[in-house]
DNA sequence: TATTAATTGTTAATATATTAACTAATACAA
DNA sequence: TTGTATTAGTTAATATATTAACAATTAATA
């Protein structure tokens, strides 16, 4: 009897959790015109000044072919750049323009808010079983 | 500092672990040639014979506009039906076939094998910690 | 009862996910 | 060096998500 009640089941827990949490988060993305996926391009981008697509695909979990049209639209709304590498042709930087840089200063701490409330509930130990158990459970092929 | 590294955020640790585990179940899914979204439906309709879209879209968290699409291709595969409500004719039930019914005999073997390889690494105390984690996040609106 | 409000599904427009195939550039081996 | 394999991105086809607007039906109320 590995699962019982389908609603109970790990994957059903996951998307159930993110069911009520991302609204809140779109929310305010929303207000500054950004889709969920163009905002973690530049989350990612406020902690690298230049990265790979393909990494950027890692750090984002944006699949490599939904990226090109999230970029794409990046771009036309002037907050990223692309920028072909020198050193090996096949690879595309991608790099937030200054307008790019400047959200993170508007949009940070609207985020900050809404975690904090979420996080807020869960003691201290809690909230460490919680992020133990989704790294363990990201780690399952990686392990060993 | 709510957020530190956005790798560590919560919204990113829950989509990676999907991340990690789904496609060990799609592929599943694939054989029988099913998506994601219709062995939710039917894995539903192997709990209830009869149940509402609007139920429906509570239980598999598909999104109604998404839901007609799913439901009409899972009937145009003969494993479901649809069947209008007498009592209110705004109401839509959905029902599995026998096709549809008997396939739970046959993929639900495959999917509990993944669901016990996941669950296995896992401790019976961490395995609760976790579920009882999501369960709270997932219920953070509805307390109190 | 006529009006209005709420509920249940649906449609539409756009964005993203999934899978496979494909191009261009690089690395590698015969 | 030539042929082959690998890597980084892209394109294409289909399915699903998101948001808003809409139709049909029922409930509520004046």
């Amino acid at each position: 009897m590995a699962i019982q009640d389908f609603s109970q089941s790990l994957p059903m827990m996951l998307y159930r959790a993110l069911d009520e949490i991302m609204p809140k988060f779109r929310c305010i993305f929303n207000e500054f015109a950004l889709t969920e996926q163009q905002w973690r391009i530049l989350r990612v981008l406020w902690e690298h000044d230049k990265i790979t697509l393909g990494r950027l695909s890692d750090l984002t979990l944006i699949p490599s072919p939904s990226l090109v049209g999230v970029v794409d639209r990046l771009i036309k709304a002037k907050l990223i750049r692309r920028e072909r590498s020198d050193a090996d042709r096949r690879m595309i930087f991608v790099v937030a323009t200054e307008e790019g840089r400047n959200l993170e200063a508007k949009v940070m701490p609207r985020v900050n808010e809404i975690y904090k409330e979420i996080k807020e509930p869960f003691s201290m130990q809690q909230w460490g079983q919680l992020i133990d158990g989704l790294d363990q459970i990201s780690h399952l092929n990686k392990k060993r």
